[in-house]
DNA sequence: CGAATTTGACCGGA
DNA sequence: TCCGGTCAAATTCG
């Protein structure tokens, strides 16, 4: 087969397979508002982990055929589009003449990059293990070599290097190659993390009080399931708190939408009640919208307390 | 004592 | 031959 028309084969595949992520989440969307069947949601998230999976394999078969219809002279300018201003090594303009011999390189594959940039060193919500440290060249500072550490448990491919930034080292960048393939469950702030590279990937937050005025909040996304236990801890406390005396409230609900760029925009609707009046035609509804700076890395979420009703 | 990190060696592309 | 990504033995940590 043609290179070029492999290619649009790809893309074609690409397409067709986000559409089937966006129909399995409407359908998940259609089972959660009429039955609470746990297991076909259950389901609907491995499909979509699967999903995500295929995608990724993809992507980085489309990466490498575009490559290999590059011409050596105009193998620089292709490059600095997907390698940023961020020196992250030769692995993405080296020759791909030899897919096989690539293989067995020590060299990384090309894979999918992100780089970010944060002032301070969190958990991204993957378990990481250094692997190596190397001093570059004219910077002044090392740069750090991390693998997932589910690598041989799982044959998770993903990597990440950090280096502190030579113009502010107070910030450090982090440039990410690879898809995790691991299977654990991740931190919000990972789910967070996420969001801003999913365009399709919205969630939603459920409240649901019980007779001790205690928030249990779910998640639901094609991310699967969440542990309950850290969304308690990263959201519910420090998040979806406002203001108001919990005696007077009743239920809450919120969910995260990210945009196209930038900011995600959070809603929190609460309906709440006065105990001491007992009275529920005191019932009063209210709803909010606000956007927030997405703090990818930092996930300091005291910043991100704006409720106050 | 097992897991994680450190660090010099090794390897391969440029 | 240089540079940077990875390996793996030695060391440290919990």
């Amino acid at each position: 087969m043609e290179i070029n028309s492999s290619v649009v084969v790809m893309r074609r595949l690409i397409e067709e397979l986000n559409c089937g992520k966006k129909f399995t989440n409407e359908l998940k969307d259609l089972i959660k508002k009429h039955n609470n069947i746990m297991l076909a949601e259950d389901l609907v998230g491995k499909i979509m982990t699967s999903f995500s999976k295929i995608l990724s394999i993809l992507s980085s078969g489309v990466e490498l055929h575009q490559f290999s219809q590059v011409s050596p002279r105009d193998k620089s300018s292709t490059s600095s589009c997907l390698t940023s201003n961020y020196s992250i090594g030769s692995c993405n303009t080296s020759s791909l003449k030899d897919v096989n011999q690539e293989r067995c390189s020590k060299r990384r594959k090309i894979a999918a990059t992100t780089i970010k940039e944060v002032s301070t060193l969190v958990d991204d919500g993957h378990v990481w293990r250094k692997y190596g440290q190397k001093e570059i060249l004219n910077s002044p500072h090392p740069r750090n070599y991390y693998r997932c550490t589910y690598k041989f448990d799982q044959g998770c491919e993903a990597t990440k290097q950090v280096q502190k930034i030579q113009e502010n080292p107070s910030r450090f960048s982090i440039t990410y190659q690879g898809h995790h393939t691991c299977k654990i469950y991740p931190s919000i702030s990972q789910i967070l993390f996420e969001s801003s590279t999913n365009e399709d990937s919205s969630m939603l937050l459920s409240f649901n009080s019980n007779t001790n005025n205690y928030y249990q909040p779910y998640v639901h996304s094609f991310h699967s399931t969440y542990k309950q236990e850290t969304i308690k801890e990263e959201i519910s406390s420090k998040i979806f708190y406002p203001n108001v005396d919990q005696s007077q409230r009743s239920s809450r609900s919120g969910y995260f939408q990210p945009s196209d760029d930038g900011p995600i925009r959070a809603s929190l609707s609460s309906r709440s009640f006065d105990h001491r009046a007992n009275d529920s035609s005191c019932t009063t509804n209210c709803s909010l919208e606000m956007e927030m700076e997405l703090m990818v890395g930092s996930a300091d979420f005291e910043d991100l307390m704006p409720f106050d009703f």
